[in-house]
DNA sequence: CGTAATACG
């Protein structure tokens, strides 16, 4: 089974830079967007709903602003849309399809690095999920939880750690958060499971040489209940593509497609 | 600085 994110910075953007052709290449069963930047009526153009998959969109009220989707090789059992907040679900972050025993999420989590208001807004989206992820753990289910977290965990996740701790993506309460999912609701980072590397960035700023100096941060993450562990087979982060400010993560797992978990 | 609308990341 092969699952696939990508914050797209722009469904249409990233559809006139190749996306959706290189999609075609890479023998996808589930692939995860955040940033849609779009609203489905917008969306009407057949590049926008793949030949072979079955395609869900979650927009923002918004115009032009954030929106998740997914596109899924086999039909979903059920899509749910949003958390149940009445703050966040109106900014198209969270959309989960079922396969039996297996969910398959596509997140966008809120950037704080524009104002204190939206880091406030990050801190407050962050409460709320993690109730969330632990409210997913009692569940006789298993998760892959796909997306654009906005945090990067370790020193080993971006380049510049030393001179970022002050900045939102890597405040000492952004990694304690993580770490909290990780080691005591016991949610896995599947991509650090097969590959301990450092420079594995999947950001990188617009502004100066971030790109071409591979100034990058570690932002998006497939996020694993620990049962999917011992399935973790490989990861791929595709940096020769640029659709968008980020690159697509494409893992791995011993599973076939629909899972017969 | 890029995407998409005059804000947000």
């Amino acid at each position: 089974m092969r699952i696939i994110t990508l914050n797209a910075n722009g469904i249409r953007s990233a559809a006139r830079k190749g996306f959706f052709d290189w999609l075609k290449q890479q023998d996808a069963d589930v692939v995860c967007i955040q940033e849609t930047k779009a609203q489905e009526h917008q969306l009407g153009d057949e590049t926008f709903w793949p030949q072979g998959y079955f395609t869900y969109y979650h927009d923002a009220e918004k115009k032009g602003y954030s929106g998740v989707a997914l596109f899924c090789r086999s039909e979903p059992d059920r899509i749910i849309t949003g958390l149940g907040s009445e703050e966040f679900d109106q900014e198209g972050r969270y959309i989960e399809a079922q396969f039996g025993k297996l969910s398959v999420i596509s997140l966008y989590l809120p950037s704080g690095s524009s104002s204190e208001e939206r880091q406030a807004a990050k801190f407050r989206f962050m409460d709320l999920f993690l109730d969330h992820m632990r409210a997913l753990r009692r569940k006789r289910r298993e998760y892959i939880v796909c997306g654009d977290w906005n945090i990067a965990h370790k020193p080993i996740d971006l380049k510049n750690w030393k001179s970022n701790q002050k900045n939102s993506g890597f405040l000492p309460e952004e990694r304690a958060w993580l770490d909290t999912l990780f080691d005591e609701l016991g949610w896995v980072d599947a991509f650090r499971v097969v590959n301990t590397e450092p420079d594995q960035y999947t950001w990188w700023s617009n502004r100066g040489q971030a790109w071409a100096k591979n100034v990058g941060w570690r932002l998006d993450y497939q996020v694993v209940s620990p049962g999917l562990r011992d399935k973790i087979r490989s990861a791929s982060i595709y940096t020769e593509q640029r659709f968008s400010d980020h690159a697509p993560l494409s893992m791995d797992y011993d599973l076939p497609f629909p899972p017969d978990l």
